[in-house]
DNA sequence: ACTAAATGCTTTGATATCAAAGCATAATTC
DNA sequence: GAATTATGCTTTGATATCAAAGCATTTAGT
């Protein structure tokens, strides 16, 4: 039968962070746009560039789910796209001023969700779930 | 900046998941369905006979999605549905003879992916995501 | 009893997502 | 160096999903 709920509870848990999330982008002028939205916007912060299938690996999703998001967030001003000189077929990411101008909200954002997470969970704890969690990745 | 990556890594063994449910659901004759099919099946197993708004608190899908589901796995022979006799606006969905035949494929679809999840993880430590697990999603 | 509100479900429209196929361009092989 | 294979990206088509609106029917309020 059933071993046990913890899949189940992950999933649970992940669907509430990405409502979380989708309502906090709202907030701060990312109405319309999901967590994968902003997963994008998030690695820019990291790496300044990045071209269109290093973005599909860094944030696990289909080179044409990448190409919609990009082009969602071209279109809404917060990215913008230039061929690769060295290969032609490569485009690199980049933010815009508008799209650099979130960085605060997403890190305040961030917290925010950590500190919903954590709430009454010891910091011992907080590693021990990470170590499970990052095994259990791992075996799959 | 960022807290950990916990969050994360539930969404990525999350999609795994379904990922490999889908999968092992082609194999028993349930090809072009999704976990959340399985969702519903498996309910049905549970209860026998339940409410389309049952099946919306029980998978927690908008009942529109639920609509959606039931719809296909009356199509393809899963399921079967009746109108209450008590209140005609509810529908009770049930099992058919072959939604039912599933039930020893969905035990062992189950087994194996805790079989994957929990390699290399004690029980004392299965113990502890559970409960870890459970607290943070009733944080949100 | 009649109206208003609530409940159960479905339809419609929008969207992120993936798979498959297509189209370039680059790299490799012969 | 021409042909084949690989790589990077996009287009197209299908689908699960939700939100909003709609339609019944049941319940509540007066």
């Amino acid at each position: 039968m059933q071993i046990d709920n913890t899949i189940f509870l992950m999933g649970r848990i992940s669907e509430k962070s990405n409502r979380y999330l989708t309502q906090e982008m709202g907030k701060i002028g990312l109405a319309g746009l999901a967590p994968s939205h902003g997963d994008v916007i998030a690695n820019l912060f990291k790496y300044q560039e990045i071209s269109m299938s290093q973005l599909s690996s860094a944030i696990f999703r289909d080179p044409s789910t990448v190409t919609a998001l990009v082009n969602k967030l071209k279109q809404r001003g917060f990215v913008q796209t230039r061929k690769d000189e060295e290969d032609s077929r490569v485009t690199i990411v980049s933010l815009t001023d508008s799209g650099k101008a979130l960085e605060p909200h997403f890190q305040a954002i961030s917290r925010d969700l950590y500190d919903i997470e954590y709430q009454g969970v010891t910091d011992e704890e907080r590693k021990t779930l990470q170590c499970l969690l990052a095994k259990i990745n791992s075996n799959f």
